[in-house]
DNA sequence: TAGTGGTCTAGACCACTAG
DNA sequence: TAGTGGTCTAGACCACTAG
């Protein structure tokens, strides 16, 4: 149980930059240095220095040498699922309606399609405590993700829904928080009085070439709306 | 130029996953297998599966093998940064007021401190195209982060201020994000009518033993709210 | 006991950097 | 030209797994 001297190197480096021995941009010692210093292989040193790179604490330019990275504090790992939102509290997710539709003018935009083609449309709502909570809509190209199964979608997230739905190598996505005023359809949906406004979450799915394949609504009663965010070091 | 021998083994395996010859958790081809397979060496070999290990497509259990790691889809990046909302616009900041205060209860509660202590008070109003839009309010606990300059408080995001003011290993942070109704200072301060409510943005920010060491509370004007996130694959 | 992944060594050749 | 990091080899010993 001793610890691997590639350890050791790194916890080295690591307090050292941690504590400012070593500031942004400066060059580090090189390999062969450390191989010295630390009595091993160049392998085993280099094993270190790989595990630095991968936490985002040093960068490499070869030719060069090895260079501590400057720390990025404002990036944060979000975990969303809009059909989970709530560990406190009962829900209930009703599927309201699965329908073949021709897009709007917006929709078709979003989804960027002619308006003749035709789009798969999900209508979700949540209830928290019996009360309306969130009101769900998802938006998938026809031809993109067929057949539609209801058990699926009922209680899957849309990138769960759209990864079951194609063959997808990789998808890109992105999410939009905002706040709106609520059409009337939302309105009724979640009981909400004539200026109240809801919580808006977008979400854009694109394929591998950036050619949308989703998008998806969410429209949170205000008292509903909570997200939290973790820090994510280094990314 | 020719394709490094890890990197062929890296993208022959990730395609195979991709393309869903390998599923959650099957088992993958053994190093000594992949060294005959590739006709290479096996530390070659290894290179490639800590890659796909480090970009989170597989995980390793020691005497067993390697296997295909779950997808994460739920998971953004959020890159956050209060000061520095909006790139369209002309923005101002005025910095408002920097106070050493006692603390009230949900400020003592918010650090953990006790109500004697003294907390720096930090208070900034952000305008957009001349409109009060932004009012943000940042608390330390005075011991760790003296002397404040005002200079470097003024146009900085809160982990960058805390960042200045101690010489902390490693901090942890946490963002939530929610709509409250406001306070009579922050109505004042934002021009907001009787009723109207405001997104607030939490932060809490910790030292590496999970001891408070900032509260932040960022407050948005709905109209000036919005916020977006990427995709962060397998994290 | 045979097979697995984890660590480590002592070499090699390469392209690139910078004086 | 000396030094740098990137790739690769052919070995070694280890702890752990599972039949």
């Amino acid at each position: 149980m001793v610890k691997p001297i590639n350890m050791t190197i790194f916890d080295s480096i690591k307090e050292d930059i941690d504590k400012g021995k070593y500031v942004n941009d400066q060059l580090l010692p090189s390999e062969n240095t450390l191989v010295e210093t630390f009595n091993t292989s160049r392998m085993t040193v280099r094993k270190a220095l790989l595990k630095l790179i991968n936490e985002g604490y040093i960068y490499s330019i070869p030719g060069k040498g090895y260079f501590v990275k400057k720390k990025e504090f404002n990036n944060y790992l979000l975990h969303y699922n809009e059909m989970e939102m709530y560990g406190e509290g009962s829900q209930e997710i009703r599927l309201l309606s699965v329908d073949i539709i021709k897009p709007n003018v917006d929709l078709a935009f979003n989804l960027r399609i002619q308006q003749n083609k035709r789009v798969v449309a999900i209508k979700r709502l949540l209830f928290i405590d019996s009360n309306e909570a969130i009101y769900d809509e998802k938006y998938i190209p026809y031809y993109s993700g067929i057949p539609i199964v209801e058990d699926e979608i009922h209680f899957s997230s849309f990138p769960e829904i759209i990864s079951n739905k194609t063959s997808l190598f990789n998808m890109t996505k992105k999410l939009n928080i905002k706040i709106e005023k609520s059409n009337n359809e939302i309105k009724k949906a979640l009981k909400l009085d004539v200026l109240q406004p809801v919580m808006i979450v977008e979400q854009f799915i694109y394929d591998e070439e950036m050619e949308p394949i989703g998008w998806g609504k969410t429209s949170f009663k205000l008292d509903y709306f909570e997200l939290s965010a973790k820090l994510l070091l280094n990314k």
